[in-house]
DNA sequence: CTTTATTTTGCAAATCATTTGCAAGTTAAC
DNA sequence: GTTAACTTGCAAATGATTTGCAAAATAAAG
């Protein structure tokens, strides 16, 4: 894969951001004039497919983050549809798979939907 | 809310499924001269709020099952790009979050990739 | 350091899933 | 039955993503 100056202000982006990024997201950071749209979604395409990146589906629209990130989940609030990260652990989960089925998981997505803290009260 | 003969339709398909559906797989089913596809869209999105349905997004897009059967996980080969079922059991981590976050899980998604059993040979 | 082969990018248009406005049709309740 | 409220079809809009193609950038070779 070549390194070219488009490849790299995408990955830096993903490299600082603290959340998973949508290519939207990253568009809107670069802005128009620096980068085109479809230049970020084969960018992040690539770069997942390169095992880079991981990506994350929240509703209809894919997230990225560095692979040696740790890993994000979301829990999404239906009343206030606000986005929470949470600490997730599902190792042993995966393990049972991967003895059960054989499948040999890479990645995985947990988002978890509910009502929120604040909009129990 | 109204019971309906295009619900009705919606909903037979839903509890005959065997796998969740989204708003395609049950448009082809009915075909295009005995319901629209925005109605199928209206259907599902309002049984959803309605609490009657689960969704669940794999890649981008929406698939819906019947709140009261057992909930459906997915494993997505990266290889061959088939899709398994598996059992999850993740209860134990959705006690832990309401304890940890005082989030209300209604529900959650869970889709892991990797590669298949018969992939890895 | 120039030439060449290969890959990447921008742009515009296409595609796919989903949503929406509006007028016409259906349902529930009086 | 008549009315008020809700649902549906249709066509057009929207949002996310993909694609074709020609121009630009990069790496490789000379």
């Amino acid at each position: 894969m070549k390194l070219t100056s488009k490849r790299q202000l995408v990955y830096d982006i993903l490299k600082k951001a603290k959340k998973p990024q949508s290519a939207d997201d990253i568009y809107h950071v670069l802005g128009e004039s620096t980068i085109n749209l479809s230049t970020i979604y084969r960018t992040l395409e690539r770069f997942h497919q390169d095992a880079l990146v991981s990506r994350n589906y929240l509703e209809n629209t894919a997230y990225y983050f560095l692979n040696h990130d740790d890993h994000h989940h979301f829990m999404v609030c239906d009343v206030c549809h606000k986005r929470f990260e949470f600490d997730c652990h599902v190792d042993t989960l995966i393990e049972e798979i991967k003895q059960k089925y054989g499948f040999d998981v890479l990645h995985h997505d947990l988002n978890l939907y509910g009502t929120c803290k604040d909009c129990r009260s």
